[in-house]
RNA sequence: GUCCCUAUCGUCUAGCCUGGCCCAGGACACCGGCCUUUCACGCCGGCGACGGGGGUUCGAAUCCCCCUGGGGACGCCA
């Protein structure tokens, strides 16, 4: 029996199967990621399919796009890309197949008949839904045509038990004849998703709750084609600050617009799949942790709203909590943003250390940040108003020379210098260290003084005072 | 409009299946305090919810029904 990290292989079979019709979003990828951990858990197979069916819509530049977003957030698939656009084969097969067998049929009706009837039906109060016109004609005349997959008769409903939100049922009378090839032959979603589903061996559909209408006839498409059905896991989506749908006007809703602006995978991997999950009363879990700890028993069945400021609080977390090795590195792109350049300055790496617990985004930090690589410091207005007067010039004489003793700047050496400076000019901590503060960083606000000196280095910090010293 | 789904603090949620341990727990946010060389971190405390109405039961957030609210679908998009 094989096995893999101690987990029992699995014949699990998961997919995620994204539209390449823009970004990807925040919803799309919390349901790659609850695809991705159970896969990983239970050691199946997580398969990535391109669902660009819709030759109009889709792009490169999106496939590019969702493949960069899953390759962040750190969820490799196991199989694929597979591309719809090559399968066009199997699908006309298929298609084939229905009409052989009568269970599809050619549709002439036209786009404007179609509209007006659904208008018309929906201004009755009844559902919109094709009347069948086309179901019996037997000619065949010249003109476009799509084909419709005929209801079948002689069935009262279908029913099915999801994973998420239990038993669903539906009427059949609810359903009509769906096209399932276009005018020009392509063929349509609810066809090919069932296929390519069926063909990949897929025996667990997890996908968006949009999804839960189209899953009844589906599942008498996999009938119609002798396949079996596969299980259904319903995820409820994500809804904006309104209860609306998420979209634009909430922010942003692409997950790489929150790389961008700083965030780090774990903390967008954590909060989606906080979005609908739970594991008692734990907040933070880590990749491993969720790929043991994940299951669908504890994903909610209602909608959730995305609330931007816990995410900000996990990113924070775990900027505070991370490798500031790695943290450095990811501040560069940051950093270069802001047209500072850090190779002849200070240790970055120090600099991320003392900055850690005071960024909530990278691009926090490398404003934060920005003061220790300048080479010469400007002062905020109002901070140099306040701490750079020219009554302060004996407690900067005081702090040059005594600073200027220190060997080494380290915590010990310095805090005798600043006993010595205390001492000398009779002043408390705070009133020697926010004027020094805003000549080391041009600001009020900023890491530990000690610590800044630190990272500054001695030599960098004392032209830093000795340019304050010059403007009093 | 019709159908499907759903309903605990502002938000994410625990609890619901297997009624009593719940005058409902945690987290984010917010407010207050402590710590403190600034800003933060951290710590302590506070505010704050079982949508409404009927049942069932000795007892209901938990079970049943109705109402209402919310979401989704109704496309030659996926």
């Amino acid at each position: 029996m094989f096995r893999k990290q101690g987990v029992q292989m699995s014949d699990l079979r998961v997919r995620f199967a994204p539209s390449p019709t823009g970004y990807l979003h925040i919803g799309g990828a919390r349901t790659a990621l609850f695809n991705y951990l159970l896969a990983k858990q239970q050691g199946g197979t997580y398969v990535l399919r391109i669902e660009d069916t819709d030759v109009a819509r889709s792009t490169q530049e999106s496939v590019d796009a969702i493949l960069d977003a899953m390759n962040w957030l750190g969820l490799s698939c196991d199989e694929g890309p597979f591309y719809q656009s090559e399968r066009f084969g199997l699908y006309k097969e298929k298609v084939q197949q229905l009409i052989d067998e009568g269970k599809a049929y050619r549709c002439y009706c036209t786009q404007e008949e179609l509209d007006a009837k659904r208008e018309a039906a929906m201004k009755e109060g009844r559902k919109p839904k094709y009347d069948g016109t086309c179901r019996n004609r037997t000619d065949h005349p010249d003109a476009p045509y799509v084909i419709r997959f005929k209801l079948p008769e002689g069935k009262e409903e279908v029913a099915f038990d999801d994973r998420i939100k239990g038993r669903i049922s539906v009427r059949l009378e609810e359903l009509d004849d769906l096209i399932v090839a276009r005018t020009d032959g392509t063929p349509t979603y609810n066809l090919v998703v069932v296929i390519d589903d069926a063909e990949m061996g897929i025996n667990l559909v997890i996908r968006g709750d949009d999804h839960v209408n189209n899953t009844p006839r589906q599942i008498l498409l996999y009938e119609a084609l002798g396949y079996a059905v596969p299980e259904f896991a319903h995820v409820p989506m994500i809804l904006g600050s309104d209860k609306k749908r998420l979209s634009k006007r909430h922010g942003a809703t692409s997950v790489m617009a929150y790389q961008e602006e700083g965030f780090l995978p774990e903390a967008m991997v954590n909060y989606l799949v906080r979005l609908g999950w739970s594991y008692g009363d734990e907040e933070i879990f880590s990749m491993d942790d969720l790929i043991e700890k994940f299951s669908l028993d504890n994903v909610g069945r209602s909608a959730g709203v995305f609330n931007p400021e816990k995410l900000l609080w996990l990113n924070a977390h775990y900027i505070k909590t991370g490798d500031p090795v790695r943290l450095a590195e990811l501040l560069k792109p940051f950093l270069s943003a802001k047209g500072i350049a850090t190779e002849q300055g200070p240790d970055l790496v120090e600099a991320v250390k003392s900055l850690q617990e005071r960024a909530s985004t990278m691009a926090e930090m490398a404003d934060g940040a920005a003061f220790y690589f300048v080479d010469t410091v400007e002062y905020e207005e109002k901070a140099k108003n306040k701490f750079l007067k020219a009554e302060q010039k004996p407690v900067f004489e005081a702090i040059l020379s005594e600073l200027g003793t220190c060997e080494l700047f380290n915590e010990e050496q310095l805090e005798a210098a600043f006993a010595k400076i205390m001492d000398q000019t009779e002043l408390k901590f705070g009133k020697v260290a926010q004027p020094l503060r805003v000549a080391l960083t041009g600001g009020t606000a900023s890491p530990s003084i000690y610590e800044v000196l630190q990272v500054l280095g001695k030599e960098r910090a004392l032209a830093r005072i000795e340019q304050a010293l010059a403007t009093l």
